[in-house]
DNA sequence: CTGAAAGCGCTTACAG
DNA sequence: CTGAAAGCGCTTACAG
């Protein structure tokens, strides 16, 4: 950490009182057009910039927010968290980024962290399990925004996008294009998100087409692996499956790599639908059906949400779901 | 930024001075058994965390890092990013995250705001022509390390990887493989970094075997599309083209799709070597032969290089130049 | 082993 | 329109 130019420095070169300066430098009005020139050029000769450190250490902002993230190797987070900071840098704020690796412990250690160093509020992707470590940091006053879950807590806010109903859209497709034999492939994390999505699939069979049999389930990790070990768990219960539904994108992959290791044709013999829309996915061959979430959207809000909270700390907001959309590509 | 107790708070509940309890919390040493225990149970009971902004000024030393990527959605930077982040971690550091869009003015933005919030030292994957930039921080006192990029300057250190010779495996694994009309698709962006990449394409035509023509080059973006349009420039020169070379992975995928669009079978007809090993290459059909780079190492290389700069900010580091490695796959 | 004083670089509240 | 004083929450340098 390196020691620039003071505002001391500065008033000393202009002549003025660092408390003149400081008016200059924030624009608080009170002082001459002279004063103002004159400050200002000194500014830029000594390539003054402001401490936010002592700022912050006044005024109780700090100019930062967390954002606190899975893994930032989820082929889902990195466009969310770019779209993050953008929208937080033209608010002129700066993210202190972390990962909480889904684990309870490691996400207190973030927390801790950042509330040492004074960020005005946090975006938090949550590990499993920590609702309630998260209302105790927004009770003692951080205000917080939880994506990707939905949560009701003062000086809490939630976005989140309507994968239950993403899952609806799913499955309805699949019965739709002829599929009469589906499996869902889902995630062995249980935690509110995973079993929305479990709930929006079987509500698709609750007025089934002519035909159609009870769909299958299993739940398998959330990775390309996973998804091909779901894949092989549900061809032994029911060699004859056409359709697949699974939890996100990774898996959908893992399963369309073993059902073609297996000698089955995608879309031929199984159809297969992912979720997410990650870039891969309109990259593969067969291009991916799957359920499109608008990220840049979630981060927009995540950011206006969250800086509604730093502004309005008392404020109750209700949680935000924003809709989803199916896109059909070549595996169905 | 909310309040929370303070070392005075801490002090005035075990009936001691501030003084003290500073001791304790940094373990200084020169405080007795009873008060350690008394001051650590208020510590615990107030949920007391001492204030980095308040040390920070004091000691010159925030506890940050900053880490300024190009885009966060390019799909080479995750990894890094998460390494990164761990092991700063794993040294008491928070990180500081920004992207620079490949902009010097967006990038300049962004070390101003990282200068204001008193960074300890910070890692950037540069912007092009940015070097002078750079160096004017470095020489300001701001310990840098420079990736994916060989530069020499006091207080300033770079870790690359040695694409130079991952360009000259390349084009020899297509050469040994009975590849004879190969072409390269470069990236058109002009930094010292591309055209090493080129350079070490064309010296393994040095001495090519009996039947080996001279290599095309296109340039074009650096992304997916950029590289479905190299590829069509490179046929439209040369329609028996066997074997390519692409400058990334995500060109690699563009120009495969191309050309399978364009009827040409691959491998068969085509060769396609692509360059990063991006998590989605060994998932693509046929699974892409590209150059692997060691991601994690080169994570750990920044973070150490860039804690020996701090700790001794007047050495002039080496450049570090990573090995790299050819992974085969369907793709060649 | 412990504490009073000064000060990091700013802003707030006040006086002129 | 301008400035002197106090203080944010800590650490440093010193005294006892």
């Amino acid at each position: 950490m390196p020691r620039g130019a003071t505002l001391r420095d500065v008033a000393d070169r202009v002549g003025v009182s660092p408390r003149t300066v400081s008016r200059v430098v924030n624009d608080e009005g009170g002082f001459s057009e002279v004063t103002r020139v004159r400050v200002l050029e000194a500014v830029e000769d000594l390539g003054y910039q402001p401490n936010m450190l002592a700022r912050g250490l006044i005024t109780h902002r700090s100019g930062t927010v967390g954002l606190v993230g899975v893994d930032m190797t989820d082929p889902f987070f990195p466009a969310m968290a770019e779209g993050i900071q953008n929208a937080a840098r033209e608010t002129g704020r700066t993210i202190f980024f972390a990962s909480n690796d889904g684990d309870s412990q490691r996400q207190a250690e973030v927390f801790r962290s950042l509330w040492s160093h004074a960020v005005d509020g946090v975006i938090v992707f949550p590990a499993p399990g920590t609702i309630d470590q998260l209302a105790g940091y927004a009770r003692r006053g951080m205000p917080l925004v939880v994506v990707d879950d939905i949560v009701e807590f003062p000086n809490l806010a939630s976005v989140s996008f309507d994968l239950e109903d993403g899952a609806v859209q799913a499955a309805q497709h699949l019965l739709a294009t002829g599929r009469r034999r589906i499996g869902m492939i889902g995630s062995e994390i249980t935690v509110p998100r995973t079993r929305r999505r479990e709930r929006g699939f079987y509500q698709a069979f609750e007025s089934p087409p002519v035909g159609a049999e009870l769909p299958e389930l299993v739940r398998v990790q959330p990775t390309v692996s996973g998804g091909a070990a779901g894949l092989q768990k549900l061809l032994e219960r029911r060699p004859d499956l056409d359709g697949i539904f699974a939890y996100n994108d990774l898996m959908a992959v893992g399963a369309m790599r073993a059902a073609q290791a297996s000698g089955y044709r995608v879309p031929d013999d199984i159809a297969i639908v992912g979720c997410n829309d990650i870039e891969m996915s309109a990259l593969l061959n067969p291009g991916l059906t799957t359920i499109r979430l608008d990220r840049p959207r979630l981060s927009a809000e995540a950011i206006r949400v969250l800086h509604e909270l730093i502004e309005e700390p008392t404020s109750n907001p209700t949680p935000l779901v924003l809709p989803v959309e199916l896109v059909i590509r070549e595996s169905t």
